[in-house]
RNA sequence: GUCCCCAUCGUCUAGUGGUCAGGACUCAGGAUUUUCGAUCCUGCAACAGGGGUUCGACUCCCCUUGGGGACGCCA
């Protein structure tokens, strides 16, 4: 049995979607789980679409879900880019157009589409003539394209790892163009030219290529190249089950990072998504590597929902360790002002133990963080239904106790219950002034807690600003 | 219009001829509680429709309907 090899090839026009990060993913997945190879193929024919920000934020977004990829052995940069390799496609449309297995089209591209807008509007089906297939005479002078001279009789069957055999007939295929006639060779022969340079045995992408592949299976025949294995995973849908866009919500995988999601319950939400273990729902990366396989993934397509997603995120969060959650969350407490140089870690640690499992996402969690390591916080508007006239003496009686107690859950507590004994009130009553002045929020973790940590100077401090405020 | 794919709770899915059609998210109710949350129970909720095949269809076949995709000198 030879190596798996597998590749993913995104077209560098935009950032890395969702739909994008998880063809990777299960890419990456079935290479690793078989031991095989997974490379990382830029797709750029079209210069005028392709942009080098996007290769960034794609190979950005693949870092940071966790997808490495290998080496080509024929390439020189770790990632291949197509604009590399155009001598190599140009030569084999030359060869094509050789043996006969091609022709020039001299059509410019305006005729096309005005005939093609024709055939539209007659409700005729909008192929190209063939034309220019068996013309004779002297060549003009004239810019060509390269069109591949398909069979017309016959059928083509896919054999799909995860659709089945897909039957086509070459009838209903035109000949599509190789090269344009600027020269510049197209995706359909690319796609064919380096996969089978780069021996790609499994060809796993999305079923929006389901209707390619019977006009690359011809190439692959025209060039006597061996067809790979092709697995054509179903595509992920919006609510309203349109195609997922901007308007269902981020779609860059690089947006789930800024709105505090895990780049681990990302892939354990885009695995299921069209693949399922027994009533497993959260996967570990090691067994999603030993658990997953193409074959398995379903047919039809899936709705993308941000809730589950939620779910997952929040349960990364709940489990997740003080080592684990810190790398996420730094880069949002920075933003928020807080600078790692800063950052006490002993006092980190105790700070996400509280605050992990009422944490939705990380920007939440940073949210949350911060009054533990601000001088100045600021404070919610929410809190002024606690920090009022009424709950003065409250608070001052709170900062008299407090001045005398060791900062430590117990005698906090016992401290705090002895106010409310005092005073007559329940503990709910003394704690939420106590946590709005304190923390600037009206929602925190437990309020011995939220005062161990904070420490004695900070919390006193905070308390007496308020009584200050509230007395004037 | 032509070709291709798809069809189980609202959503993700299990199911491969005989199941009370299972799990998860969401939602609702309850328990717990120091705010929010978390947690634990409980509950609501599905085989698109019609024909076959069969002793028996969610499961196999056909049709209809619905949804998606492709039909580019985009990838």
């Amino acid at each position: 049995m030879s190596e798996i090899r597998v590749r993913f090839a995104p077209s560098p026009t935009g950032f890395l979607h969702i739909g994008g990060a998880r063809t990777a993913l299960f890419n990456w997945l079935y290479a690793r789980h078989r031991g095989g190879k997974f490379f990382l193929r830029i797709e750029d024919t079209d210069p005028s679409r392709s942009t080098d920000e996007a290769i960034e934020a794609i190979l950005d977004g693949m870092h940071w879900l966790g997808l490495d990829w290998d080496q080509w052995e024929g390439g020189s940069d770790d990632v291949v880019r197509q604009t590399e390799r155009f001598d190599l496609y140009k030569s084999k449309a030359a060869e094509l157009l050789e043996r006969g297995k091609a022709y020039r089209c001299y059509c410019t591209a305006a005729q096309l589409a005005e005939r093609r807008q024709a055939a539209l509007k007659e409700k005729r089906v909008p192929r190209y003539d063939g034309r220019c297939r068996e013309r004779s005479g002297p060549a003009p002078d004239l810019p060509f394209a390269i069109r591949f001279k398909a069979r017309t009789e016959g059928k083509i069957v896919v054999n799909d790892l995860v659709k089945g055999d897909v039957v086509f007939d070459r009838s209903t295929m035109d000949d599509l163009i190789i090269t344009r006639s600027d020269g510049s060779p197209t995706y359909n022969l690319c796609v064919v030219v380096d996969d089978a340079d780069m021996a790609i045995t499994h060809v796993i992408r999305g079923d929006d290529h389901l209707n390619n592949t019977p006009r690359q299976i011809q190439l692959y025949e025209a060039f006597d190249y061996p067809v790979p294995k092709f697995a054509h995973v179903p595509m992920i849908l919006g609510a309203d089950k349109a195609r997922l866009s901007k308007r269902h919500g981020a779609t860059a995988v690089q947006q789930y990072r800024e709105e505090g999601y895990l780049p681990e319950a990302m892939v354990n939400y885009l695995v299921r998504l069209g693949w399922s273990h027994r009533d497993q729902e959260l996967f570990t990366l090691n067994e999603l590597i030993e658990k997953f396989a193409v074959e398995e993934v379903g047919t039809s397509a899936a709705i993308f929902n941000p809730e589950k997603l939620n779910w997952i995120n929040a349960r990364y969060i709940k489990t997740g360790t003080p080592d684990f959650l810190i790398p996420p969350l730094l880069p949002h407490l920075a933003k928020l002002g807080i600078k790692k140089e800063s950052i006490d870690f002993e006092k980190l640690n105790p700070v996400i133990l509280a605050l992990r499992e009422r944490s939705r996402n990380i920007v939440e969690m940073a949210e949350s963080t911060a009054c533990y390591f601000l001088d100045e916080i600021p404070y919610d508007e929410k809190t002024k239904k606690f920090l009022n006239a009424e709950n003065l003496p409250i608070l001052k009686a709170v900062r008299d106790v407090l001045a005398e107690t060791p900062f430590e859950h117990d005698p906090l507590k016992e401290a705090l219950q002895g106010i409310c004994e005092k005073m007559g009130k329940k503990l709910a009553k003394i704690a939420q002034p106590v946590r709005a002045a304190v923390t600037g929020k009206t929602v925190s973790p437990g309020i011995f807690d939220v005062l161990e940590i904070l420490g004695k100077e900070k919390a006193l401090k905070r308390i007496d600003a308020q009584i200050a405020l509230l007395k004037s």
